[in-house]
DNA sequence: CGATTAACTAAGTTAATAGTTAGTTATGGC
DNA sequence: GCCATAACTAACTATTAACTTAGTTAATCG
Protein backbone atom coordinates (compact mmCIF):
# COMPACT_ATOMS: atom_id res chain seq x y z
CA UNK A 1 0.00 0.00 0.00
CA UNK A 2 1.05 3.63 -0.70
CA UNK A 3 3.69 3.19 -2.20
CA UNK A 4 2.47 5.04 -5.07
CA UNK A 5 1.69 8.84 -4.85
CA UNK A 6 3.68 11.40 -2.23
CA UNK A 7 7.10 10.59 -2.40
CA UNK A 8 9.22 10.18 0.58
CA UNK A 9 10.40 12.76 1.67
CA UNK A 10 14.52 14.20 1.96
CA UNK A 11 15.57 11.46 4.27
CA UNK A 12 17.32 13.84 6.16
CA UNK A 13 15.82 17.43 7.08
CA UNK A 14 18.55 20.01 8.12
CA UNK A 15 16.10 21.37 10.73
CA UNK A 16 14.55 19.09 13.61
CA UNK A 17 10.65 19.54 13.82
CA UNK A 18 8.32 17.67 16.09
CA UNK A 19 5.37 18.59 15.12
CA UNK A 20 6.05 18.27 11.49
CA UNK A 21 7.16 14.59 11.86
CA UNK A 22 4.30 14.11 14.05
CA UNK A 23 2.31 15.50 11.29
CA UNK A 24 3.92 13.77 8.50
CA UNK A 25 3.76 9.99 10.78
CA UNK A 26 0.06 11.29 10.62
CA UNK A 27 -0.68 12.09 7.14
CA UNK A 28 1.53 8.54 6.02
CA UNK A 29 -0.70 6.75 8.06
CA UNK A 30 -4.29 8.42 6.81
CA UNK A 31 -3.14 6.65 3.56
CA UNK A 32 -1.71 3.83 5.04
CA UNK A 33 -4.76 2.60 7.03
CA UNK A 34 -7.05 3.66 4.62
CA UNK A 35 -5.39 1.36 1.95
CA UNK A 36 -4.92 -1.29 3.64
CA UNK A 37 -6.96 -1.12 6.33
CA UNK A 38 -5.75 -1.77 10.14
CA UNK A 39 -4.90 -5.52 9.67
CA UNK A 40 -3.12 -4.25 5.91
CA UNK A 41 -0.94 -1.47 7.01
CA UNK A 42 2.70 -2.05 7.70
CA UNK A 43 4.20 0.36 10.54
CA UNK A 44 7.39 -0.03 8.19
CA UNK A 45 5.81 1.50 5.58
CA UNK A 46 4.33 4.31 7.53
CA UNK A 47 7.60 5.32 9.01
CA UNK A 48 9.23 5.20 5.38
CA UNK A 49 6.68 7.17 3.41
CA UNK A 50 6.60 9.50 6.46
CA UNK A 51 10.61 9.79 5.82
CA UNK A 52 11.64 9.28 9.43
CA UNK A 53 12.85 6.31 11.24
CA UNK A 54 10.21 3.90 12.67
CA UNK A 55 10.74 4.29 16.16
CA UNK A 56 10.00 7.90 15.87
CA UNK A 57 6.37 6.30 15.55
CA UNK A 58 6.32 4.48 18.48
CA UNK A 59 8.18 7.94 20.13
CA UNK A 60 5.10 9.72 19.38
CA UNK A 61 2.49 7.33 18.98
CA UNK A 62 3.16 4.20 21.49
CA UNK A 63 1.85 1.92 19.28
CA UNK A 64 0.15 1.26 15.52
CA UNK A 65 -3.35 1.36 17.51
CA UNK A 66 -2.60 4.64 18.83
CA UNK A 67 -1.71 5.61 15.43
CA UNK A 68 -4.56 4.26 14.12
CA UNK A 69 -7.20 5.74 16.87
CA UNK A 70 -4.93 9.60 16.35
CA UNK A 71 -5.87 9.05 12.00
CA UNK A 72 -9.50 8.60 13.39
CA UNK A 73 -9.91 11.36 15.05
CA UNK A 74 -8.11 13.56 12.73
CA UNK A 75 -10.76 11.98 9.99
CA UNK A 76 -13.66 13.03 12.28
CA UNK A 77 -11.94 16.51 12.34
CA UNK A 78 -12.49 16.22 8.53
CA UNK A 79 -16.43 15.40 8.66
CA UNK A 80 -17.37 17.60 11.18
CA UNK A 81 -15.49 20.74 10.14
CA UNK A 82 -16.88 20.19 6.49
CA UNK A 83 -20.51 19.75 7.73
CA UNK A 84 -19.79 22.88 9.93
CA UNK A 85 -19.52 25.12 7.12
CA UNK A 86 -22.92 24.66 5.66
CA UNK A 87 -25.18 27.09 7.46
CA UNK A 88 -28.50 25.03 6.79
CA UNK A 89 -30.45 27.37 9.22
CA UNK A 90 -30.00 30.19 6.60
CA UNK A 91 -31.45 28.04 3.66
CA UNK A 92 -35.05 27.57 2.42
CA UNK A 93 -35.73 23.37 3.45
CA UNK A 94 -35.12 22.40 -0.24
CA UNK A 95 -32.26 24.75 -0.63
CA UNK A 96 -31.11 23.21 2.71
CA UNK A 97 -31.46 19.50 1.82
CA UNK A 98 -29.90 19.75 -1.49
CA UNK A 99 -27.05 21.47 0.00
CA UNK A 100 -26.75 18.94 2.78
CA UNK A 101 -26.68 15.82 0.37
CA UNK A 102 -24.27 17.67 -2.18
CA UNK A 103 -21.80 18.48 0.81
CA UNK A 104 -22.23 14.74 1.70
CA UNK A 105 -21.09 13.21 -1.45
CA UNK A 106 -18.41 15.84 -2.08
CA UNK A 107 -17.13 14.83 1.14
CA UNK A 108 -16.11 11.56 0.74
CA UNK A 109 -15.38 12.07 -3.24
CA UNK A 110 -13.07 14.62 -2.30
CA UNK A 111 -11.60 12.57 1.28
CA UNK A 112 -11.55 9.13 -0.05
CA UNK A 113 -9.50 7.88 2.38
CA UNK A 114 -12.21 8.57 5.45
CA UNK A 115 -14.12 5.35 3.37
CA UNK A 116 -11.29 3.36 3.82
CA UNK A 117 -10.82 3.96 7.53
CA UNK A 118 -14.65 3.97 8.14
CA UNK A 119 -14.19 0.57 5.94
CA UNK A 120 -11.69 -0.85 8.62
CA UNK A 121 -13.08 0.22 11.59
CA UNK A 122 -16.47 -1.40 10.85
CA UNK A 123 -14.61 -4.71 10.24
CA UNK A 124 -13.18 -4.54 13.75
CA UNK A 125 -16.33 -3.72 15.19
CA UNK A 126 -15.58 0.08 15.75
CA UNK A 127 -13.25 -0.60 19.03
CA UNK A 128 -10.85 1.92 18.38
CA UNK A 129 -13.25 4.85 18.04
CA UNK A 130 -15.67 3.85 21.12
CA UNK A 131 -13.40 5.10 23.85
CA UNK A 132 -13.47 8.51 21.69
CA UNK A 133 -16.42 10.68 23.60
CA UNK A 134 -16.00 13.77 20.70
CA UNK A 135 -16.52 11.81 17.92
CA UNK A 136 -19.62 9.88 19.87
CA UNK A 137 -21.28 13.09 20.11
CA UNK A 138 -20.29 14.47 16.75
CA UNK A 139 -23.55 14.53 14.51
CA UNK A 140 -25.25 15.48 17.51
CA UNK A 141 -25.60 18.97 15.87
CA UNK A 142 -26.19 18.30 12.63
CA UNK A 143 -29.20 15.67 13.34
CA UNK A 144 -30.83 18.83 15.38
CA UNK A 145 -30.25 20.84 12.28
CA UNK A 146 -31.57 18.35 9.89
CA UNK A 147 -34.33 17.70 12.61
CA UNK A 148 -35.15 21.42 12.38
CA UNK A 149 -34.92 21.68 8.31
CA UNK A 150 -37.47 18.48 8.31
CA UNK A 151 -39.65 20.74 10.57
CA UNK A 152 -39.76 24.15 8.41
CA UNK A 153 -40.06 22.33 5.47
CA UNK A 154 -43.35 20.13 6.36
CA UNK A 155 -44.39 24.06 8.08
CA UNK A 156 -44.36 24.79 4.74
CA UNK A 157 -46.10 22.27 2.83
CA UNK A 158 -42.73 21.95 1.10
CA UNK A 159 -41.80 17.92 2.26
CA UNK A 160 -44.30 15.50 3.92
CA UNK A 161 -44.81 14.80 7.66
CA UNK A 162 -43.24 12.11 10.00
CA UNK A 163 -40.35 11.86 8.12
CA UNK A 164 -37.25 10.69 10.75
CA UNK A 165 -34.34 13.10 11.14
CA UNK A 166 -32.06 10.04 11.81
CA UNK A 167 -33.45 7.93 9.02
CA UNK A 168 -33.18 10.36 6.41
CA UNK A 169 -29.38 11.14 7.44
CA UNK A 170 -28.78 7.07 6.82
CA UNK A 171 -29.88 7.55 3.90
CA UNK A 172 -28.27 10.70 2.82
CA UNK A 173 -24.87 9.00 3.43
CA UNK A 174 -25.51 5.31 2.14
CA UNK A 175 -26.41 6.88 -1.11
CA UNK A 176 -23.03 8.80 -1.14
CA UNK A 177 -21.11 6.49 0.82
CA UNK A 178 -22.02 3.33 -0.92
CA UNK A 179 -21.43 4.74 -4.02
CA UNK A 180 -17.68 5.32 -3.27
CA UNK A 181 -16.94 2.42 -0.75
CA UNK A 182 -18.00 -0.46 -3.54
CA UNK A 183 -16.65 1.13 -6.42
CA UNK A 184 -14.69 -1.23 -7.44
CA UNK A 185 -17.08 -4.29 -6.98
CA UNK A 186 -19.77 -2.37 -8.26
CA UNK A 187 -17.35 -1.22 -11.70
CA UNK A 188 -16.57 -4.88 -12.16
CA UNK A 189 -19.93 -6.28 -12.10
CA UNK A 190 -21.06 -3.00 -14.36
CA UNK A 191 -18.51 -3.01 -17.06
CA UNK A 192 -17.78 0.64 -16.20
CA UNK A 193 -15.35 3.40 -14.18
CA UNK A 194 -17.56 5.08 -11.48
CA UNK A 195 -15.24 7.33 -10.87
CA UNK A 196 -15.02 9.77 -14.20
CA UNK A 197 -15.78 12.87 -13.86
CA UNK A 198 -18.99 12.63 -15.41
CA UNK A 199 -20.31 9.77 -13.78
CA UNK A 200 -19.75 10.86 -10.39
CA UNK A 201 -21.32 14.14 -11.56
CA UNK A 202 -24.24 12.21 -12.36
CA UNK A 203 -24.46 9.98 -9.64
CA UNK A 204 -24.49 13.37 -7.49
CA UNK A 205 -27.18 14.49 -9.20
CA UNK A 206 -29.22 11.20 -8.79
CA UNK A 207 -28.32 11.31 -5.22
CA UNK A 208 -30.30 14.68 -4.67
CA UNK A 209 -33.01 13.18 -6.92
CA UNK A 210 -33.65 10.41 -4.62
CA UNK A 211 -33.58 12.18 -1.22
CA UNK A 212 -35.65 14.76 -2.56
CA UNK A 213 -38.31 13.03 -4.14
CA UNK A 214 -38.62 11.26 -1.09
CA UNK A 215 -38.83 14.07 1.00
CA UNK A 216 -41.63 15.62 -1.11
CA UNK A 217 -43.18 13.11 -2.23
CA UNK A 218 -46.97 13.05 -0.41
CA UNK A 219 -46.53 16.90 0.59
CA UNK A 220 -49.38 18.83 1.09
CA UNK A 221 -48.01 21.60 -1.66
CA UNK B 1 -11.90 -13.72 14.73
CA UNK B 2 -14.71 -16.51 14.53
CA UNK B 3 -13.44 -18.26 17.59
CA UNK B 4 -16.89 -17.65 18.89
CA UNK B 5 -20.05 -19.60 17.09
CA UNK B 6 -19.80 -22.89 15.73
CA UNK B 7 -17.47 -25.07 17.71
CA UNK B 8 -15.16 -26.77 16.08
CA UNK B 9 -16.07 -30.25 15.03
CA UNK B 10 -15.02 -33.44 16.71
CA UNK B 11 -11.00 -33.80 15.91
CA UNK B 12 -11.17 -37.55 14.34
CA UNK B 13 -14.17 -38.26 12.00
CA UNK B 14 -14.65 -41.76 11.88
CA UNK B 15 -14.81 -41.63 8.29
CA UNK B 16 -13.25 -39.60 5.92
CA UNK B 17 -14.99 -37.23 3.12
CA UNK B 18 -13.14 -34.76 1.29
CA UNK B 19 -15.77 -32.80 -0.11
CA UNK B 20 -17.17 -32.53 3.01
CA UNK B 21 -13.90 -31.27 4.53
CA UNK B 22 -13.57 -28.82 1.49
CA UNK B 23 -17.08 -27.01 2.74
CA UNK B 24 -15.91 -27.41 6.52
CA UNK B 25 -12.76 -25.91 5.14
CA UNK B 26 -15.09 -22.97 2.91
CA UNK B 27 -17.57 -22.45 5.67
CA UNK B 28 -14.74 -21.75 8.34
CA UNK B 29 -13.01 -19.12 5.58
CA UNK B 30 -16.38 -17.95 5.15
CA UNK B 31 -16.66 -16.85 8.72
CA UNK B 32 -12.91 -15.99 9.24
CA UNK B 33 -12.67 -13.90 6.16
CA UNK B 34 -16.12 -11.96 6.45
CA UNK B 35 -15.08 -10.89 10.28
CA UNK B 36 -11.38 -10.58 9.39
CA UNK B 37 -10.78 -9.38 5.95
CA UNK B 38 -8.74 -10.67 3.71
CA UNK B 39 -5.63 -9.63 5.87
CA UNK B 40 -6.79 -10.46 9.23
CA UNK B 41 -7.93 -13.62 8.10
CA UNK B 42 -5.42 -16.28 9.60
CA UNK B 43 -5.31 -19.68 7.60
CA UNK B 44 -4.38 -21.39 11.25
CA UNK B 45 -7.39 -20.44 12.71
CA UNK B 46 -9.43 -21.43 10.29
CA UNK B 47 -7.60 -24.59 9.83
CA UNK B 48 -8.72 -25.14 13.75
CA UNK B 49 -12.70 -23.78 12.91
CA UNK B 50 -12.56 -26.31 10.42
CA UNK B 51 -11.34 -29.31 12.66
CA UNK B 52 -8.70 -30.01 10.10
CA UNK B 53 -4.70 -29.99 9.43
CA UNK B 54 -3.83 -26.91 8.03
CA UNK B 55 -2.05 -28.31 4.97
CA UNK B 56 -5.39 -29.62 4.14
CA UNK B 57 -6.17 -26.62 3.13
CA UNK B 58 -3.23 -25.94 1.39
CA UNK B 59 -3.72 -29.62 -0.27
CA UNK B 60 -7.36 -28.26 -1.18
CA UNK B 61 -7.34 -24.67 -1.98
CA UNK B 62 -3.75 -24.03 -2.95
CA UNK B 63 -3.14 -20.96 -1.03
CA UNK B 64 -4.46 -17.90 1.03
CA UNK B 65 -5.49 -16.11 -1.86
CA UNK B 66 -7.31 -19.07 -3.58
CA UNK B 67 -9.00 -20.13 -0.75
CA UNK B 68 -10.31 -16.66 -0.79
CA UNK B 69 -11.22 -16.54 -4.04
CA UNK B 70 -13.35 -19.69 -3.65
CA UNK B 71 -15.14 -18.03 -0.27
CA UNK B 72 -15.82 -14.93 -2.64
CA UNK B 73 -17.75 -16.93 -5.58
CA UNK B 74 -19.57 -19.31 -3.39
CA UNK B 75 -20.85 -15.74 -1.77
CA UNK B 76 -21.77 -14.72 -5.37
CA UNK B 77 -23.67 -17.81 -5.70
CA UNK B 78 -25.65 -16.82 -2.77
CA UNK B 79 -26.39 -13.50 -4.37
CA UNK B 80 -27.42 -15.04 -7.58
CA UNK B 81 -29.29 -17.85 -6.24
CA UNK B 82 -31.54 -15.17 -3.95
CA UNK B 83 -32.50 -12.89 -6.74
CA UNK B 84 -33.34 -15.68 -8.98
CA UNK B 85 -36.35 -16.65 -7.20
CA UNK B 86 -37.76 -13.50 -7.38
CA UNK B 87 -39.94 -13.86 -10.76
CA UNK B 88 -40.26 -9.89 -10.61
CA UNK B 89 -41.37 -9.67 -14.31
CA UNK B 90 -44.61 -11.93 -13.13
CA UNK B 91 -45.62 -9.17 -10.82
CA UNK B 92 -46.89 -5.63 -11.52
CA UNK B 93 -44.40 -2.85 -11.35
CA UNK B 94 -44.81 -1.56 -8.08
CA UNK B 95 -45.70 -4.91 -6.56
CA UNK B 96 -41.95 -5.62 -8.02
CA UNK B 97 -40.02 -3.24 -6.93
CA UNK B 98 -41.09 -3.04 -3.28
CA UNK B 99 -39.98 -6.78 -3.01
CA UNK B 100 -36.51 -6.50 -4.72
CA UNK B 101 -35.51 -3.35 -2.25
CA UNK B 102 -37.24 -6.00 0.44
CA UNK B 103 -35.30 -8.83 -0.99
CA UNK B 104 -31.84 -7.00 -1.11
CA UNK B 105 -32.69 -6.16 2.27
CA UNK B 106 -33.15 -9.40 3.21
CA UNK B 107 -30.19 -10.87 1.39
CA UNK B 108 -27.94 -8.79 3.53
CA UNK B 109 -29.23 -9.00 7.12
CA UNK B 110 -29.58 -12.36 6.68
CA UNK B 111 -25.80 -13.20 4.85
CA UNK B 112 -23.80 -10.60 6.97
CA UNK B 113 -20.95 -12.35 6.12
CA UNK B 114 -21.57 -11.25 2.34
CA UNK B 115 -20.43 -7.71 3.72
CA UNK B 116 -17.76 -8.10 5.26
CA UNK B 117 -16.49 -10.44 1.93
CA UNK B 118 -17.27 -7.29 0.00
CA UNK B 119 -15.76 -5.01 2.06
CA UNK B 120 -12.34 -6.46 2.06
CA UNK B 121 -12.36 -7.34 -2.12
CA UNK B 122 -13.12 -3.52 -2.20
CA UNK B 123 -10.05 -2.56 0.19
CA UNK B 124 -8.25 -4.79 -2.08
CA UNK B 125 -9.47 -2.90 -5.07
CA UNK B 126 -11.49 -6.19 -6.27
CA UNK B 127 -8.33 -8.16 -7.26
CA UNK B 128 -9.69 -11.49 -6.11
CA UNK B 129 -12.52 -11.18 -7.84
CA UNK B 130 -11.24 -9.78 -11.16
CA UNK B 131 -10.34 -13.20 -12.67
CA UNK B 132 -13.89 -14.49 -12.32
CA UNK B 133 -16.54 -13.77 -15.70
CA UNK B 134 -18.80 -15.53 -14.06
CA UNK B 135 -18.86 -12.63 -11.80
CA UNK B 136 -18.49 -10.19 -14.02
CA UNK B 137 -21.75 -10.89 -15.29
CA UNK B 138 -23.98 -12.29 -12.33
CA UNK B 139 -25.85 -8.96 -12.35
CA UNK B 140 -27.18 -8.55 -16.23
CA UNK B 141 -29.79 -10.54 -15.84
CA UNK B 142 -31.10 -8.60 -12.53
CA UNK B 143 -30.35 -5.21 -14.64
CA UNK B 144 -32.34 -6.01 -17.43
CA UNK B 145 -35.12 -7.34 -14.95
CA UNK B 146 -35.11 -3.45 -13.86
CA UNK B 147 -34.98 -2.23 -17.00
CA UNK B 148 -37.94 -4.27 -17.96
CA UNK B 149 -40.05 -3.18 -14.78
CA UNK B 150 -39.03 0.14 -14.99
CA UNK B 151 -40.45 0.56 -18.71
CA UNK B 152 -43.61 -1.38 -17.79
CA UNK B 153 -43.92 0.66 -14.70
CA UNK B 154 -43.74 4.37 -16.60
CA UNK B 155 -46.14 2.96 -19.80
CA UNK B 156 -48.86 2.48 -16.85
CA UNK B 157 -48.21 5.57 -15.48
CA UNK B 158 -47.14 4.53 -11.96
CA UNK B 159 -43.54 5.41 -12.31
CA UNK B 160 -42.18 8.66 -13.58
CA UNK B 161 -39.75 8.39 -17.24
CA UNK B 162 -36.25 8.33 -17.64
CA UNK B 163 -34.83 6.68 -14.35
CA UNK B 164 -31.63 4.85 -15.20
CA UNK B 165 -31.83 1.13 -13.97
CA UNK B 166 -27.89 1.29 -13.11
CA UNK B 167 -28.90 4.49 -10.56
CA UNK B 168 -32.05 2.82 -9.21
CA UNK B 169 -29.99 -0.93 -8.61
CA UNK B 170 -27.47 1.32 -6.93
CA UNK B 171 -29.41 3.31 -4.78
CA UNK B 172 -31.22 0.36 -3.79
CA UNK B 173 -28.19 -1.36 -3.01
CA UNK B 174 -27.09 1.36 -1.46
CA UNK B 175 -29.92 1.87 1.02
CA UNK B 176 -29.81 -1.47 2.24
CA UNK B 177 -26.15 -2.63 2.37
CA UNK B 178 -25.23 1.06 4.19
CA UNK B 179 -26.95 0.35 7.20
CA UNK B 180 -25.46 -3.03 8.05
CA UNK B 181 -21.82 -2.41 6.64
CA UNK B 182 -21.53 0.60 8.63
CA UNK B 183 -23.54 -0.72 11.65
CA UNK B 184 -21.16 -0.32 14.64
CA UNK B 185 -19.62 3.24 13.83
CA UNK B 186 -23.46 4.62 13.05
CA UNK B 187 -24.33 2.90 16.18
CA UNK B 188 -21.62 4.20 18.42
CA UNK B 189 -22.45 8.02 16.79
CA UNK B 190 -26.45 7.32 17.01
CA UNK B 191 -26.23 6.23 20.40
CA UNK B 192 -28.54 2.81 19.43
CA UNK B 193 -28.18 -0.36 18.55
CA UNK B 194 -28.93 -0.91 14.55
CA UNK B 195 -29.38 -4.61 14.67
CA UNK B 196 -32.36 -5.46 17.08
CA UNK B 197 -35.50 -6.79 14.91
CA UNK B 198 -36.87 -3.69 15.52
CA UNK B 199 -34.64 -1.34 14.04
CA UNK B 200 -33.90 -3.56 10.89
CA UNK B 201 -37.64 -3.57 10.41
CA UNK B 202 -38.35 -0.05 10.83
CA UNK B 203 -35.21 0.81 8.16
CA UNK B 204 -36.47 -1.62 5.60
CA UNK B 205 -39.74 0.05 5.71
CA UNK B 206 -38.25 3.52 5.45
CA UNK B 207 -35.44 1.70 1.61
CA UNK B 208 -38.73 0.58 0.51
CA UNK B 209 -40.33 3.73 0.88
CA UNK B 210 -37.28 5.99 -0.18
CA UNK B 211 -37.13 3.99 -3.09
CA UNK B 212 -40.90 4.14 -4.22
CA UNK B 213 -41.05 7.61 -3.48
CA UNK B 214 -38.81 8.09 -5.89
CA UNK B 215 -40.09 6.12 -8.61
CA UNK B 216 -43.64 7.33 -8.36
CA UNK B 217 -42.75 11.33 -7.69
CA UNK B 218 -44.15 12.91 -10.74
CA UNK B 219 -45.72 10.06 -12.46
CA UNK B 220 -48.39 10.77 -14.57
CA UNK B 221 -51.01 9.32 -12.91
C1' DC C 1 30.18 27.74 25.79
C1' DG C 2 28.72 23.84 28.31
C1' DA C 3 25.26 20.90 29.72
C1' DT C 4 20.64 19.21 29.63
C1' DT C 5 17.03 17.74 27.11
C1' DA C 6 14.53 16.41 23.13
C1' DA C 7 14.61 14.71 18.32
C1' DC C 8 15.93 11.16 16.01
C1' DT C 9 18.39 6.63 14.26
C1' DA C 10 20.69 1.80 13.64
C1' DA C 11 20.39 -2.53 14.66
C1' DG C 12 18.39 -5.67 16.87
C1' DT C 13 14.60 -9.26 19.21
C1' DT C 14 10.55 -11.98 19.48
C1' DA C 15 6.40 -13.79 18.11
C1' DA C 16 3.39 -14.93 14.64
C1' DT C 17 2.14 -16.79 10.26
C1' DA C 18 1.92 -18.47 5.36
C1' DG C 19 3.45 -22.23 3.42
C1' DT C 20 6.31 -27.02 3.18
C1' DT C 21 8.26 -31.59 3.91
C1' DA C 22 7.81 -35.94 4.77
C1' DG C 23 5.32 -38.78 6.09
C1' DT C 24 0.89 -42.08 8.06
C1' DT C 25 -3.74 -44.01 7.60
C1' DA C 26 -7.91 -45.13 5.44
C1' DT C 27 -10.49 -46.65 1.26
C1' DG C 28 -11.99 -48.66 -2.98
C1' DG C 29 -10.89 -51.55 -7.03
C1' DC C 30 -9.35 -55.93 -8.32
C1' DG D 1 -6.47 -59.67 1.04
C1' DC D 2 -3.50 -56.40 -1.18
C1' DC D 3 -2.13 -52.45 -3.44
C1' DA D 4 -2.61 -47.99 -5.51
C1' DT D 5 -4.34 -43.81 -4.47
C1' DA D 6 -6.32 -40.27 -1.99
C1' DA D 7 -7.27 -38.24 2.61
C1' DC D 8 -5.12 -36.52 6.07
C1' DT D 9 -1.46 -35.14 9.89
C1' DA D 10 2.81 -33.68 12.72
C1' DA D 11 6.49 -31.02 12.78
C1' DC D 12 9.18 -27.76 10.65
C1' DT D 13 10.99 -23.41 7.96
C1' DA D 14 11.50 -18.93 6.36
C1' DT D 15 9.83 -14.61 6.54
C1' DT D 16 7.68 -10.78 8.09
C1' DA D 17 6.39 -7.23 11.12
C1' DA D 18 5.47 -5.05 15.61
C1' DC D 19 8.10 -3.34 18.90
C1' DT D 20 12.83 -2.40 21.81
C1' DT D 21 17.42 -1.30 23.18
C1' DA D 22 20.91 1.49 23.17
C1' DG D 23 22.53 4.77 21.48
C1' DT D 24 23.83 9.62 18.46
C1' DT D 25 22.93 14.33 17.01
C1' DA D 26 20.85 18.71 17.20
C1' DA D 27 18.61 22.47 19.64
C1' DT D 28 17.93 25.26 23.84
C1' DC D 29 18.79 27.54 28.08
C1' DG D 30 21.64 29.52 31.60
Amino acid sequence: MAKSSKAARPKSRKTRDADLSRADILDAATSEFSEGGFDGARVGRIAEAAGVNINLIYHYYGSKERLFVAVMEAAYVTIRTHHKDLELRALDPVEAMTALVRATFELFATNPHIIGLLGSENMHRARHVRSSEQIRNLYNPLLDTIGETLARGEAAGLFRAGVDPVELFLSINAECYFYLSNQHTLGFILHRDLTSPDMLARREAHVVDVILSFLQFGARS
